[in-house]
DNA sequence: TGGCCGCTTGAAAGCGCTTACAGGATAGGC
DNA sequence: GCCTATCCTGTAAGCGCTTTCAAGCGGCCA
């Protein structure tokens, strides 16, 4: 006779208690005798008791349910964020809902409407595609938000990591070996982080006496194949850059191909330097020069900051993190006889 | 005045209805005079009256949420199987919850509890650690399972690839370019679809007339880490293999850096066929070989059969998916001047 | 032994929604 | 214009849990 999962009023009846106090033991909220206490327990365990989330949420209000808004889980970036939020939430005993912006034929707020449903008791917005607008529309909803290498603002919290140092140590990396043409292939226009790199960019090539070419510069690249026909372009370029900072690592991937199909190598001919070091990057050949963003961390700093809010703590308004550079075999001094052509 | 955000009883107050009403017009489940429907509808929109889940699934005993139990969402091999069911239970309404193994210090049962107290109306088991005993514990409770790429068994539906037809593949390939050693780098111990892969390898070497030699097997590999120790050993050995076929891509990329390690090239000296087919596969260099699993389309199935079972419906106990074997630049004849040494 | 105090415990009212069930309005037939 | 059949709508009882409030219990001191 497969008995239906049991409620707590059954755990009350087989216990001789009432619904209040085996509420109170499954809770600790509220002091009840041992005696009382372990029958409670050997009822709960005897029935194989599961309270029901469901209704605890309905009756406190808190679904205990983080939303967490992403472009898309098939990208490592956002996988991994998504790993360091959840480990942070588990521990809390909160669960993670995704919201997946690419499942979605439907624009991204149809997607923030099904988590508001679910009563989510906050969000973590990692989407790159999120715009000031759009982010101000959210915070308009009485939950707290997080945004992750969002666009800044006063609306939100933010885990930011300092894109512009990022930039400026690809590009130094690059002018100590030798290369005085670095172009850059930034993000697709309308994602947040992109001016703040290629400002970093600019700054750091003015810090290093080097001259700023806009025809080095790419924009409105949006996937590996973009970024492959537009270093194809650079490469016959008169006056061809001999090192390529990516905006990430898969128009850096991107760019390796272009390389290849120019009959040129990495490092020999053209340097290649990427952003967010990805676990594959040391298994590219050769391997990837990177900057490292420690975004699972990221994503566990998110969880927290939204975490201590809503336990009514106060919590950092802007959070930034750290970048490195991680130097691998993409990266080689420039040729002794200058340019090609 | 940020007013609370306005429940049923506001929009049914507002529009000078009963509650009842306002949840047919908003569910649709009984006819509603046009003038009232309309008179609802104004006033949910006024309000941006958006339906409270919770209690919507209390008072339905549906929470219409998926559980999908997976081993790493950061393995894009999980990643895409989570894609597809959430393309399929979004198109329904519903919402997946996802359990990740890796996420949680402690057994995968908490997980499971962790999810069923959330109520979900049905469960995905993709995780490739689930053993048959789990499985049936599992099954034990009162919703309905489907497991991808998991044991067979009776207790619940499961969409699997043919793992035997794919390893196959794999190995006619690698003989019709003259190889006669190949070499087969397993699953880890207990992962259920090793057994049939290896089934299918040796089935294959048998019905080729190839005999089969249980030192080019190696099993409990569980990293890419440890395929390339693994294959550096099998490349030390007097007669070693001129091909492997890797249970999975990322075992194919640690027997690449064995290969290379070794001073030897792929796919001159050896070739290498991995399994899986991910996106990396055309940008590592060579290309990698190997065999396609559906991913995507299997999460969307084993959604579709949870779903169909939800709605009352007949569902497939089992659904096979067919593999393809996608050639690319990691597997080569095997060099006339015979085997090295 | 009586009175008072500090505990633990139970009764009951919600949390926001769905859904029989019954009541009232509407329309149709005469 | 009256009666009945049909529809729409409202009332109220849950769904499973938390939490206030008051009652009950035992122990302590006088």
């Amino acid at each position: 006779m497969a008995t239906r999962t049991p409620r707590i009023y059954d755990v009350a009846r087989s216990a001789r208690v009432s619904i209040a106090t085996v509420s109170r033991v499954a809770n600790g909220t509220a002091r009840v005798y041992e005696r009382t206490e372990a029958r409670v327990r050997r009822a709960m365990e005897r029935l194989g008791y599961r309270p029901h989330a469901l209704a605890r949420g309905l009756a406190t209000r808190r679904s205990h349910t983080l939303g967490l808004l992403i472009t898309d889980i098939l990208d490592p970036y956002f996988a991994e964020i998504v790993r360091g939020a959840q480990e942070r939430a588990e521990s809390a005993g909160y669960v993670v809902l995704l919201g997946d912006a690419s499942v979605h034929t439907s624009a991204e707020d149809l997607l923030v409407k099904r988590l508001l449903e679910r009563r989510v008791d906050g969000l973590i917005v990692a989407s790159s595609r999120t715009t000031d607008a759009y982010a101000a529309q959210l915070a308009s909803e009485d939950i707290p938000v997080v945004c992750i290498n969002g666009p800044l603002g006063q609306f939100a919290h933010a885990v930011q990591i300092d894109h512009r140092k990022g930039a400026r140590l690809a590009v130094e990396h690059l002018a100590s070996l030798g290369h005085t043409r670095i172009a850059h292939i930034t993000g697709a226009v309308g994602v947040p982080t992109r001016q703040e790199r290629l400002a970093g960019y600019r700054a750091a090539l003015k810090d290093l006496g080097l001259s700023y070419d806009p025809s080095l510069v790419i924009a409105g690249v949006t996937s590996i194949a973009d970024s492959h026909d537009a270093v194809a372009g650079l490469l016959g370029l008169a006056a061809a850059p001999t090192a390529i900072f990516a905006f990430n690592d898969r128009w850096a991937i991107g760019a390796y191909a272009a390389v290849r199909d120019a009959g040129l190598r990495i490092p020999a001919d053209v340097s290649v330097v990427g952003f967010d070091d990805l676990e594959m990057d040391e298994w590219v050949q050769p391997a990837l020069t990177s900057v490292r963003q420690p975004r699972r961390e990221m994503g566990r700093i998110a969880a927290d900051v939204l975490l201590a809010v809503l336990a009514g703590e106060s919590a950092s308004e802007l959070v930034v993190v750290e970048p490195s550079l991680v130097i691998r075999g993409s990266t080689g001094t420039r040729r002794a006889h200058a340019d090609r052509h």
